[in-house]
DNA sequence: CGCTTTTTGCGACTCAGTCGCAAGAAGAAG
DNA sequence: CTTCTTCTTGCGACTGAGTCGCAAAAAGCG
């Protein structure tokens, strides 16, 4: 399941601009890893790319930036119900939010967008006053392949 | 905001046996204490809470015992944002699924069961051909308190 | 260029969770 | 109630994710 490529490669890079944060060797490096992942990283992966572009690139950078990225709403992490380990993966945040479906069996990561999550959205926001900053549905079962 | 209280305490010990899992002490403690939680409580806090009734009960019994009950499907296992750390957060499974909403400002959890987030899984399931086993939807945001 | 502020790499650290193992307890069968 | 097998436990060592303080380095402004 391929991650939406529907913006400009380097656009990361311009948000970060447009809101005045410096930019550097290292967070370019990170940040083109992310731009052009064709599907979930782990911090330690996004590293290993990293240091591809700039090898001096350092862990705690990455969780730094990582930091950064989600503060600023550019980037949603994701827990991909634990399939390896108990780490986090990134993704960038793109217009609307998906449903991330992990088969237990497989491992395959589906992605969904659906009307019907936005209005759960809005009900929730509504009905209990509470105003949302980020939401993560993750579903955890079997993909259509895997069950019998 | 307290958990759902509706079931009749020492229920997990009984559907422990009827699946003809064996029971011991150290169990027996981890079980009560889940079952009297009054609020979502972390491994080290049920590890503490379980040690007051067995003084024994080490570590990593404790995360055997949640991994047993997340395989038996009797426990759900939340990030709630990452309120407090990495951990996890368990709470029983009762019933139908409800939704996390954690405030990002002064830390409280709201519960919220809704019609439209059954739809949505019942949805999917139809749609992705896909055979869901545990759904998770945990929100970020303010609370009406909260939300100036 | 020079100066202030932010960011970086480094190394040490914390904390959640895991694992192998030998000893101990559960429970079925006699 | 004893025996036997199987499962569970405590222990201690370990892994891996993520954090932190610090001094050095780079960003970007005038």
């Amino acid at each position: 399941m391929p991650l939406p490529q529907t913006e400009i490669p380097g656009r990361l890079q311009t948000q970060l601009a447009e809101r005045g944060i410096r930019m550097t060797g290292p967070r370019r490096a990170i940040l083109s890893v992310i731009e052009t992942a064709t599907r979930h990283l782990d911090a330690s992966q996004i590293l290993r790319k990293a240091r591809t572009v700039d090898a001096s690139v350092d862990r705690s950078t990455v969780y730094r930036t990582l930091d950064l990225l989600k503060r600023q709403g550019l980037i949603d992490e994701l827990d991909l119900m634990h399939l390896n380990g108990e780490g986090h993966y990134y993704e960038r945040k793109l217009g609307r939010d998906h449903i991330h479906m992990a088969c237990l069996r497989c491992g395959k990561i589906t992605e969904f967008v659906s009307r019907t999550f936005e209005s759960l959205k809005k009900q929730l926001e509504r009905d209990c006053h509470f105003h949302i900053l980020v939401a993560r549905l993750e579903v955890g079962g079997y993909c259509s392949a895997c069950r019998r």
